[in-house]
DNA sequence: GCGCCACTTCGCCGAGGGGTGAAGCATCAG
DNA sequence: CTGATGCTTCACCCCTCGGCGAAGTGGCGC
């Protein structure tokens, strides 16, 4: 466990508006750059420039230059989970509110690098229950059966194995249960926007954060 | 999902040493008075008052008044879950130090009203190997198998279905998998507490908001 | 009744942190 | 080289927020 000034340090960093937005902003996965999130925070850009300092300090996002611009991106899928599980409390506790997404965002969106949302849930049982993957130490593994069916949707088992984890569980705050996340979850839904059974359903969204996130099923997505 | 404004009110509340300390301490499942809170915290009584207030507001914390006392508790399993999170991330990104406890913390430890650590995550998965829990919508009822093999352990089921929920996951940190919450997890501990199987590891331990939650085993709890 | 105790409210202070504008530094285009 | 762009650093302002001491409120015990 941590100490409670971790916590506090750690918390601190998200209790600040303009980097709750920025953080939001980078829960889609996407790397950006100082620019487009002191825009997307409505800050100058000195002032998002010290949030983001802060933020490659405490550990949450890393980044690297790529000429003139900076590209920031969520430093792991730890930090995404606990942003989504402390927003899904912050929906609980502060309700009574309509934001303009209505209920699609709880159907389907990215957490950072992989699906979330009802649809991600209903995955998430789909592989238990077809025997496609399997308890393991740290999380889950694919059984035989599992491989070759991943294979002929097109997830490249591969790269799945090269990420710091395989498949583990995220909690899924709208669902309360846990969907997939870790390298095999990443290339499920690569794979699922690769081939246009999902696509993002907004872009160029400056000024709302959460816009980038949402995901719509596409005809084919059957 | 929540606003990135509703995420930055609550973490700033998280985001303060002081109360993150008296969350901390809260998070033992216990009730607190506002005078032990500001003295695990190490402050004033104003200040501690000031802090709850905010914590009361925000919704994190209920209280109950008896007498000249103000009792007050987590407002939920949801906060305590949080909490646990944000706590592993932190120590995830903020890790080489020692603290106190050692890994005791990681094998067995209160979540608010549950088990966590390790053998809370292997009980999750015994539930389950067993096929005394199934899935459901929103989280686990019991089998009839799990009925009668609860009822046999001392686990009281009548009180664990007046819980708002039954039974549902909730993100280990150390173990990184789901172990359980609910009212059926509630009942599991005190029945474990109940029966000497599990004792708390240290009592009366102002200055050390941490030392509440550890558990150890009793020759007893095979 | 009185005093004691737990807690809250009030008034005040000091420090920290976020904001901006202007300047400094790289990188890229012409 | 020159100018534009993206970002950082610096100096400064302001305002919030946390802390305390003192005073006020209400329950409890003698």
């Amino acid at each position: 466990m941590s100490s409670p000034a971790d916590l506090a340090r750690l918390a601190d960093l998200l209790g600040e508006p303009a980097r709750a937005v920025m953080l939001q902003a980078l829960l889609a996965g996407e790397a950006l750059t100082a620019g487009e999130l002191a825009r997307t925070a409505g800050i100058g850009a000195p002032a998002a420039s010290a949030h983001l300092s802060r933020l490659v300090e405490g550990g949450l996002v890393v980044v690297h230059p790529q000429g003139r611009h900076r590209y920031h991106r969520l430093a792991s899928e730890e930090v995404a989970a606990a942003i989504e599980t402390l927003g899904g409390l912050a929906a609980a506790t502060a309700p009574p509110r309509r934001w303009p997404h209505g209920d699609a965002f709880r159907v389907a969106r990215l957490c950072y690098d992989h699906l979330a949302g009802r649809l991600a849930v209903a995955l998430h049982g789909a592989l238990v229950g077809r025997g496609w993957i399997q308890p393991a130490a740290g999380g889950w593994t694919a059984t035989a059966a599992g491989e070759t069916g991943l294979a002929a949707m097109g997830v490249d088992l591969a790269a799945a194995r090269g990420a710091r984890r395989f498949a583990c569980d995220c909690m899924d705050w709208s669902e309360r249960r846990p969907h997939l996340a870790g390298g095999l979850a990443r290339e499920i839904a690569s794979c699922c926007l690769r081939r246009h059974w999902l696509t993002r359903a907004a872009v160029a969204c400056e000024g709302d954060a959460l816009a980038r996130r949402r995901l719509a099923l596409t005809p084919e997505g059957g």
